[in-house]
RNA sequence: AGAGAGGUGGCCGAGUGGCUUAAGGCGCACGCUUGGAAAGCGUGUAUACUUCACGGUAUCGAGGGUUCGAAUCCCUUCCUCUCUGCCA
């Protein structure tokens, strides 16, 4: 969430830059910084109250200290109307407190100035695109059949053991999965991240950390005996772990990659374009999480770009870059590049890829903080992206790399997979 | 799942009702010392809110309660560890 003060004294930058996202703030930002005047007001006179009470609890010490008992016990009798104002007190400032806190979580963030205004998708910016769209031969097909003709993915027997939604992946196809996620790690590590394994069930407090809770409750698959939810992707337990951190500045850039089966219930989403492996409620992800000093993370941000370029460009993929426009940024992040590959078959582009910079945003219900060079302990900023999203990147090689005799696998990945042909 | 122990600052760790204004150590910063370093010595070093400032308030896992006063006593709850059980 955003910080209060920076609300206070940016107000109308802010009011400006939400309205990107197409919403007027402005009720909202007025309604923020009157419920902070009010609560900073209950907060001063709780805390004179209290230190009125503390005095004369001292005061109390000391008299039975000396063995003055009954002047004590005059005393004692004029804490009874502190004790109750100090009560009602609190009882207000927390409310006042938590009216704030809610209405903070409504507040999206607040997008970078080089976010374009716009309502939905059809406002996106393509700023990049790279890779010649292949030329298929007669007949050839959409993964889903390829996936049938060669046996490789099974949604049937999925729906058998799971539901729609929970594809099985076999032989040559599980391999090729299994390869490229390794060489995503691979990519990854050698570019710096470090390797972690991640809890893919977590609590409550993660998803209000990431901010899933409470805006996306419907999306996870909760455990309700244990109080547990399914990930919906990495990010969730990658960036807890920097949850009620404090860092040394020496400590930033922190760079962390993981990967982990992400669960998805996608409620109401049925049809067509969600066949095959477009849209899944199980599916394998690879993710980059950065911590970055605030002077530093647009340029941690283009580096994240140029890293999933790096690796699209050598699986020989066609793809192009969007900057989100406002309104289809997501609610915690100021910017984000998505990055969609192009299904030939389907003559279509599927995201695979959505580099995020929160700022501060999450830092900040996280409570990550790094000790800057004043000594002060400033929020840092939180960067997150994936490299890759497995199931669509895999359709998009199954139909881009399709050959009348076969499947080809692309040139990287064959150390990987030990064959280079389906 | 059963029994027991425990959650204290950046980290470790003492602390059973009032000079706790949280001992001590580690780490870190600065200084002294040194040819330079290490060691040693000295000084400083929690977070949040609030105040122009001095200062004030809160925080010892969380939430309640007892008390004039709670890290300390009571209740509830979460989490961790040990042993036993179960198990890849």
């Amino acid at each position: 969430m955003l910080q209060v003060a920076f609300i206070r004294d940016h107000k109308e930058d802010v009011i400006k830059r939400l309205a990107k996202r197409n919403i007027d703030a402005t009720q909202m930002i007025e309604d923020a910084i009157s419920l902070d005047e009010e609560r900073k007001q209950l907060q001063t006179n709780l805390d004179n109250t209290l230190a009125e009470s503390n005095t004369l609890s001292k005061e109390i010490g000391m008299l039975y200290k000396s063995g003055k008992a009954s002047e004590a016990n005059v005393l004692k009798e004029k804490t009874a109307q502190f004790k109750e104002d100090s009560k009602a007190l609190g009882d207000k400032l927390n409310a006042k407190s938590e009216e704030l806190t809610q209405l903070l979580y409504k507040i999206p963030n607040v997008p970078h100035e080089s976010v374009a205004k716009g309502n939905s998708e059809e406002d996106n910016e393509e700023i990049y695109s790279e890779g010649d769209i292949p030329k298929l031969h007669e007949g050839a097909l959409p993964h889903w059949e390829l996936a049938k003709k060669y046996d490789i993915i099974d949604f049937e027997l999925g729906n058998k053991i799971a539901g729609a939604g929970f594809p099985v992946y076999k032989g040559k196809g599980a391999k090729l999965q299994r390869a490229l996620i390794a060489y995503f790690l691979d990519k990854n590590t050698n570019a710096g991240y470090t390797e972690y394994q991640l809890p893919l069930l977590v609590n409550e407090a993660s998803c209000y950390g990431t901010g899933q809770l409470p805006d996306k409750e419907g999306q996870m698959y909760h455990d309700s005996r244990d109080d547990l939810y399914l990930i919906p992707t990495a990010e969730v337990p990658g960036t807890n772990v920097f949850r009620d951190v404090l860092l040394a500045e020496t400590d930033l850039p922190i760079g962390i990659t993981g990967y982990t089966p992400c669960f998805r219930r996608e409620a109401g989403s049925y049809g067509a374009h969600v066949r095959g492996l477009n849209r899944l409620h199980q599916f394998d992800k690879v993710e980059i999480i950065r911590v970055e000093h605030p002077n530093n993370s647009y340029k941690a941000f283009d580096g994240m770009i140029a890293h999933v370029k790096d690796i699209l460009a050598e699986l020989k993929l066609p793809y192009r870059i969007l900057r989100l426009c406002g309104g289809d940024t997501g609610f915690p992040a100021a910017m984000t590049y998505d990055f969609e590959l192009f299904s030939t078959a389907q003559d279509r582009w599927l995201e695979i890829s959505s580099v995020s910079n929160f700022e501060s945003y999450q830092a900040n219900r996280l409570r990550l903080r790094f000790k800057n060079s004043n000594g002060k302990n400033e929020l840092a900023h939180t960067l997150n992206g994936s490299s890759l999203a497995l199931p669509r990147v895999l359709a998009g090689i199954l139909e881009n790399y399709q050959t009348e005799d076969g499947i080809n696998i692309p040139e990287v990945l064959i150390p990987y997979t030990g064959f280079d042909k389906i």
